[in-house]
Order: structure tokens, then sequence, then C-alpha cells
DNA sequence: TGCGATTCGTCAAAAGTTTGACAGATATCG
DNA sequence: CGATATCTGTCAAACTTTTGACGAATCGCA
């Protein structure tokens, strides 16, 4: 599993899967080789930074042909761990956790929902998909039997934390925050945002004041 | 409009959505002042970091007590743009989209869809909140009529540029990206990336190369 | 009013990230 | 088979971001 010359900074890391996104794509079309500059060009990055970037895996390229994609594909999936199969929870069975339940794109990489919570008495037994979403206190006997690592909190900003607390007393590694507060975990235990509502903030503040 | 006392760099301005949060829940329970100190520890920063962050912008704190809540609150709020009310569009209707169109927190933070646009001829006219999925040739005449800044791509990977290319025509300035693929726009039109799928990948990274 | 305790604003050092430059490797073509 | 063009790997410089340190401002209390 490891095939890393040293720990990758996390500027590294959050380009990687925009890496093997245009490379399974690549495959996907039967096309062997890509270079620096190609994939520079297709993500908006420099041919230096893509060099640099892969010179933190064991993985060469060779002079005037670049990358092989298989390879290169095997390698970034065995990094970011795309060639495993991962069990996650959502908590949270408002719109937007019922939608991520029903995203068939995760399980198609290997994200297997496996079970969807929420507070609300009235939510419970109500079917998403194949999944009926489960009472809280159901939260630590799922993630024990299906080994769960990952969390996906899906609940307004007031109930993140004590959401948070409760997978990682479930014995979750890992949280994917939907909420736009910040949440506190140990850590043994990465978190990683994903808020919307923040990215169109971001967004509104660059259109409200492009850049030169 | 104006009170920055220069471009505020991207790190930043990341980061102040998460400040806006804070505050606001700060003012909710009527709070009056905070600290660096406090915002620090609350949202995982060093004190340093904030007083630097805030630096940017034309607001003074006051010593031994720290930043006046609602002025802070203002400031950022005009700074993200989320004093304004937003119109925005969603294409793509399939269970995210459809989540998102649904999605109240957006409203409630100033961002109105006025719009989903879908190409599948099955979906048009279906009901989604007090919206109905339109077919896309109808996007430039939404955008135009209600002057919509921003366009949500929640389409899988492989349409997701052309569906940029057209939201750009109609004249958008911003875009929020939920495809895992890179896409390309002019410089006078923002892209932000919130793609879940690769934060799923990066958490799994992190998972299983702990750091340390 | 003066003293000690906080907390800000700012600066400069430290750490992290991106870029440009170039030597060396490999393919292609005449 | 050598000249030429392309592309990698690496290094160091440039740039960005974070951190620690410290003087100055403000408050509460004796």
């Amino acid at each position: 599993m490891q095939s890393l010359k040293k720990t990758i900074p996390p500027s590294v890391v959050k380009r990687l899967p925009k890496y093997l996104a245009y490379v399974q794509s690549l495959c996907a079309e039967d096309i062997e080789w890509v270079s620096s500059n190609e994939l520079a060009e297709q993500l908006g990055l420099t041919s230096s930074t893509v060099r640099q970037d892969f010179s933190y895996f064991d993985f060469s390229g060779i002079s005037k042909r670049g990358y092989e994609a298989q390879g290169l594909r095997s390698m970034l999936e065995s990094i970011l761990g795309a060639d495993t199969d991962w069990k996650i929870v959502v908590v949270g069975a408002g719109n937007l956790g019922r939608a991520l339940a029903l995203h068939e794109e995760f399980a198609r990489r290997g994200f297997h929902i496996v079970g969807i919570f929420d507070t609300d008495p009235d939510k419970h037994g109500m079917p998403i998909g194949e999944l009926e979403v489960q009472p809280m206190d159901q939260l630590d006997a799922t993630v024990k039997r299906y080994d769960v690592t990952m969390g996906i909190v899906a609940v307004p900003a007031v109930a993140a934390q004590s959401v948070a607390d409760l997978l990682v007393g479930a014995g979750v590694k890992g949280l994917l925050n939907m909420a736009l507060t910040h949440v506190v975990a140990p850590d043994t235990v990465s978190v990683i945002d994903s808020r919307i509502v923040a990215s169109l903030l971001e967004l509104s503040h660059s259109v409200s004041f492009p850049r030169k």
C-alpha cells in the first residue's frame, strides 16, 4: 500500500482527485500516454507543478512520451484509496442527506453508504433507495457491524458538532462536514469540509471583487 | 461597497465564511464582543492568523475587548456579498441538482434559485419545490430575465464543460462546479469547485495515511 | 491615579507552495 | 547514425501563507 517517497503535502493531495478524474477519462478512451503539459493545460496548472507533484510518489514518466496512463491511474488510485471499498454513513436525512444517499456516483467510486440516520422520529423508517432512515441510537451498532470508516455530517449547523462527536465515538476515522460550522475532532480523525454555502459565499466575493 | 485595504488573498477569503458563520451565531445569542483568541480556538486557527486576516479590511478591534460582533458581521457580509440577494440557476436535475434546488438554506442566505435545467426531456416540467425543470434552451432567457449571476453545474463529468460554456454564454459571472472534472472559463468568470467525491477521496487518503 | 492583565496591530522570520530554468533522456527524421 | 525536438526530473528562486514576538492601547481594580 505504501508507494510514497514521503508524505505528500496537502496542497498536492488536493490536486490528486483532479488528476485521477482526468486520467480515468483517458483510460476510458484507451489513450496510453499523457504528458505533464497536457495535464497542466487540461487542469489549469503549470507543467512544472504537475511534474513536481508526481515526484512525491514512486512513478516515473518517460522523456518524449510522458506518463503511462494506466500506471498513473493505479498509482493515484492507491494513494487516494480509490482502489478500496469504503463503508460510510450519512447523518441527516434532509434534502441534502437524502440526495447524498441516493447519489449513484459514490457507490461507483467505492464509497458505499450503509446507513442514513436522523434525530427526527417522523423520518425513521422512511425509505431512501435501498436504505431506511434509522434513529441515532443505532449509529454505533451500524458503524461496528459494517466497519464504517467515514461519516458524512449533513445536518444543520447547530447540530453538527454533536453529530460529529457521536460519529467519532462510534469509531469512524474520517468526517466529511457539509455544515457551515467548524467541527472539532481528535487528531486521529480527519475532517474535510465540503460546505456548499461557503463555496457560494466565496464565489459571490469573487464576483463582487473580480481579481485585477 | 469597497471597504478593503487591498485585495484579500485567496487563503484569507476561504476562511471568511467560517468567521461569518461563527460571528452570526454569536449575534444570534446577543453576544457583543469576540476576541481573536476565541475565534481561533473555535475555528481551529491561531489568534495571529485571525488578526492578520482582519488586517485586510477596514475594521479595528479594541484592545482588551476584541471585535464588536455586529460590526464584524456586517463587514464580513459586505465583503462576501452575503448582504446582497443573488439569483442563481442549477443545471442538472439529478439527485444532487434536485437537492440543491430544494435546500432551504440557500434562500435563507440570499442565494435564490430561479431556475433548474436539464437536457433530459423526460424531466421537463417535473416540479421541484416551486420550480419546474426546464429544457436547456430556456437557460438564456431565464438568465437574462432574472439577471442571474451564478450557475451551479450539477451534471455528470462528461457534460460539465459544455454546461459551463452554456452558462458562460448566457452571461453568468460565477460557476459552482459540482462535477469531478475541471472546467474552463474565461477569466472574467470565477469558478469554484465543490466536489464532494473529490473531498471523499481526499478523506480516504488521509484515513489511509494519517499524518505522522 | 497608577498597576497588572488582556488583547490588538504589525512586523519579520519560518514554513509551505509554485514557478522557471536547465541538464539529461528518448523518440523521430533525414 | 547524428541532429533536432520534445519531455522528464530536479533544483533553486520567487511568491504566498502562517506563526511568533513585541510595543501600544485599553480596562478593571486597588
